[in-house]
DNA sequence: CTGAAAGCGCTAACAA
DNA sequence: TTGTTAGCGCTTTCAG
C-alpha cells in the first residue's frame, strides 16, 4: 500500500502538501492540488488512519454504549447513531455492558484510551466520577436516556416522570383504580421517575399508594412475569398492571394468560417504550412511546456539534423529549383504540 | 497520560524492556519485569493503542457487517461475537448495511484501511471478487449465514434447503396441499436455497409447484404484509402461507388478521429464523430455528484461531449447522404443538 | 537478558 | 503557497 510519501515523491511535491491536500485543502493552490489528487488515485492511496490517529491523538471512531443490545430499543438508537456517523466518516463501536456497571465502566476505560472521537452512552449507570473523567480526558460525549441533574453534560432522553403519569392518568381514566407497578430496576434514576409519575396520578385522583402493588423488577422479561405472577396471586388483584418497559409488560401478559385471565377484561396491561413488538402482540400493548430512532440521531448530531467545534461548545444542552401516550388495547377501554400498524 | 518514555526512565530500563514486558513477557528476567510492572501501575500506564497498531499495522477491533441491525437475529449474533472479542481485549465496530452492497463494499473497505484485526460477514451480499479482495488483505474473516460453495473461506451457516424443506414437508403432513412462499431477495442464495427445499418437498409429496403460490419478498415484514395480500386475492387461496423469515410471516400474519380471515383456522403461516417474537405473537409463530447467538460466538472463536495463529491457518473450515422445527401453531394442529414460553 | 536506534505513516509548526 | 523536520508512542531488529 503506497504511503503518503510515495504519493509524494510521485506528484513531484512534499508529504506536507500531500496532507494538506487531505486536511486543509484551502491552503493548496489548485494546480498542485489536482497533481496530488492525480497520483493519490494513481496509486489507490489511502491514508493510514493508524498514524492519523497517533498524530492527532484521536480517533475516528463513536463509542456507542449501551445496556442490552437484544432490547429492541437499542438497536433502534444504534440505528440513528449509526446513520449519522456513516455520514462523517465515523465507525461506531458497539459496547454491550448487560446492564453491568463494572462491564461499563471496563468499557468506557477501553473507549477512552482508545482515544474514540465521541462517546454516547445510552441509558447509562456510570457514577457521577465517571463523568467527571470523561469530561477531563477531552472526549466529547452524549448521554441518552438518562437525566442526570446535576451533572452538567450533553444529554437527550424524555421525561420518564410525565410518561409514568400520562400512562397511569389513562389508566385511572378508563375506570381501573386498583394499578399495580413493575418497576425496573429500582436504583435507576428512570425507574426511579416513572415510578414518581406513577404515584403523582394515584394521588392526584385520591388512590392510595398501596406499597404491596410496588413490584421490583429488572427491565428483562422474565421479571414482568415474575413480577406479574406475585400480583395475580394477592387476594385484591390488581386492575391493571403498568409494566416499566414493554418488555417486562410482555412478561406480565405472559403470566396473565398462564394464570388463565384475560387481558384486558380480567387485567389491564400497560408498557413503556413502544417496542416494535408492541403493535405486534394480542392484545396490542398500551404504552408511552419514544421516537428512540429520531433521539439516536439527535444525538449523534449534538455529539458531532462538539467534536467539530471543540472550543465553543462550552455550554452543554439537554434536550428534553416528550413522551407520547399510545392507546391501543391492552389497557382495556375499546372504543378510545387508535390503531398503529400501517 | 505517562507514556512507555517515561515508564522506561523511572524504571530504569530502556523502553525496548518495556515493550517486552508487554509482548514478550517470557524473554525478561523477572527482577526487571516485577521492577517494570511497578512502575507501570505507579504511573498508571496504558500503552497507546495507535503507535501499537501503527507498530504492528493492525488493531484490536473485529468489523461486524449485518444486513439489518433492527432485525432481532442480528443482535444476537452480534452478541455472541461480542462476548467472545471482549475475552480477547477486542471490540467491536459496527456496520450495518441496510441489505445494500454498496453500503456494504464501502464498510469493508473501511474496515481494511482501518486494518481490523477481524471480520464476521453476517448474510453478505459481497461478490466473489470482493472475498478475493479481503484475503489477499491478509485480514482474518469468517462469514455468517451464507454459504458460497464455490469460495474457499471459513463460514457458519445453517441448511437453508433442509430448512425450507422441512417447514414445507411438515406443512404437507399436516394436511396442507395449496403451499404458497413468500421468498426473500432472489438474489439471495439463501433464498434460493430455502425455495429449493419448498419446492423438493412438494415434489416429493407430488404436489404440482405453481408460478403465481411463489411472491417475492425483501426479508422485512411489510413484504411479507403485500405479499401475503397478493395471495389472498387469489381465487384459488392457499392453504398455508411459507414465508422465508420470520418478519415477512409477522407482515403476512398481519395481513390475513387485516383481511378478516384467521390463522391458522382459514390459513395456515411458517417463517424462519425463530426470532424471539414468534413465541410472543399470537398464535405463535412455527418456524425454524437457528441458534444464531451460539452462530455468533462459534464464528467469533473460529475467528480468533485464525487471528492466533495466523499461518497454520490455511484450511478453512465450513461449519454446518442443523436448523430446526420448531412447530408452534400457527401452522395449524394443535395436538403437535410444544410450547417454549413458560 | 538488555539497550540503541530505526522505523511505522502522518500532522503541524516553522521557515522560506 | 510550499518544504523541512520534529514529533506522536510503540515494536523490533541488531548488537552486545
Amino acid at each position: 500500500m503506497a504511503n503518503i510519501r510515495e504519493v509524494a515523491r510521485q506528484a513531484g511535491v512534499s508529504v506536507a502538501t500531500v496532507s494538506r491536500v487531505l486536511n486543509h485543502p484551502e491552503s493548496v493552490s489548485p494546480s498542485t492540488m489536482k497533481q496530488v489528487l492525480e497520483t493519490m488515485k494513481r496509486l489507490d492511496y489511502t491514508p493510514n488512519v493508524f498514524a492519523r490517529s497517533l498524530a492527532l491523538n484521536r480517533s475516528s471512531s463513536i463509542g456507542l454504549i449501551v445496556p442490552n443490545i437484544l432490547n429492541p430499543l437499542y438497536p433502534q438508537v444504534a440505528k440513528g447513531v449509526e446513520d449519522i456517523a456513516r455520514q462523517k466518516g465515523y465507525n461506531i463501536l458497539l459496547c454491550n455492558t448487560e446492564e453491568d456497571q463494572e462491564k461499563e465502566r471496563g468499557y468506557l476505560n477501553m473507549l477512552l484510551e482508545k482515544r474514540a472521537g465521541g462517546l454516547v452512552l445510552t441509558s447509562s449507570r456510570l457514577e457521577e466520577s465517571d463523568i467527571e473523567r470523561i469530561r477531563k480526558s477531552g472526549v466529547p460525549f452524549v448521554m441518552v436516556g438518562r437525566n442526570m441533574e446535576e451533572v452538567d453534560a450533553n444529554m437527550v432522553f424524555t421525561d420518564y416522570q410525565m410518561g409514568g403519569y400520562q400512562i397511569t392518568q389513562h389508566l385511572i381514566e378508563i375506570g381501573h383504580r386498583r394499578i399495580a407497578h413493575i418497576t425496573g430496576n429500582p436504583h435507576h434514576r428512570e425507574s426511579l421517575e416513572k415510578r414518581l409519575g406513577y404515584e403523582k396520578a394515584l394521588r392526584e385522583a385520591g388512590i392510595p399508594i398501596l406499597d404491596h402493588y410496588l413490584v421490583e423488577g429488572n427491565n428483562e422479561m422474565e421479571s414482568g412475569y415474575l413480577g406479574a405472577k406475585k400480583l395475580l396471586k394477592m387476594e385484591e388483584r390488581p386492575h391493571a398492571i403498568f409494566a416499566g418497559n414493554d418488555l417486562m409488560a410482555i412478561g406480565a401478559m405472559e403470566a396473565i394468560k398462564d394464570s388463565g385471565l384475560s387481558i384486558p377484561e380480567d387485567i389491564g396491561v400497560v408498557g413503556f417504550d413502544d417496542i416494535n413488538i408492541a403493535t405486534l402482540i394480542q392484545p396490542r400493548l398500551t404504552t408511552i412511546s419514544q421516537p428512540v430512532y429520531k433521539m439516536g440521531l439527535i444525538a449523534a448530531r449534538l455529539l458531532f456539534e462538539n467534536i467539530e467545534n471543540k472550543e465553543e461548545n462550552d455550554f452543554c444542552q439537554k434536550i428534553f423529549i416528550q413522551p407520547k401516550l399510545m392507546v391501543r388495547k391492552s389497557c382495556g377501554h375499546e372504543d378510545r383504540v387508535r390503531e398503529i400498524f400501517n
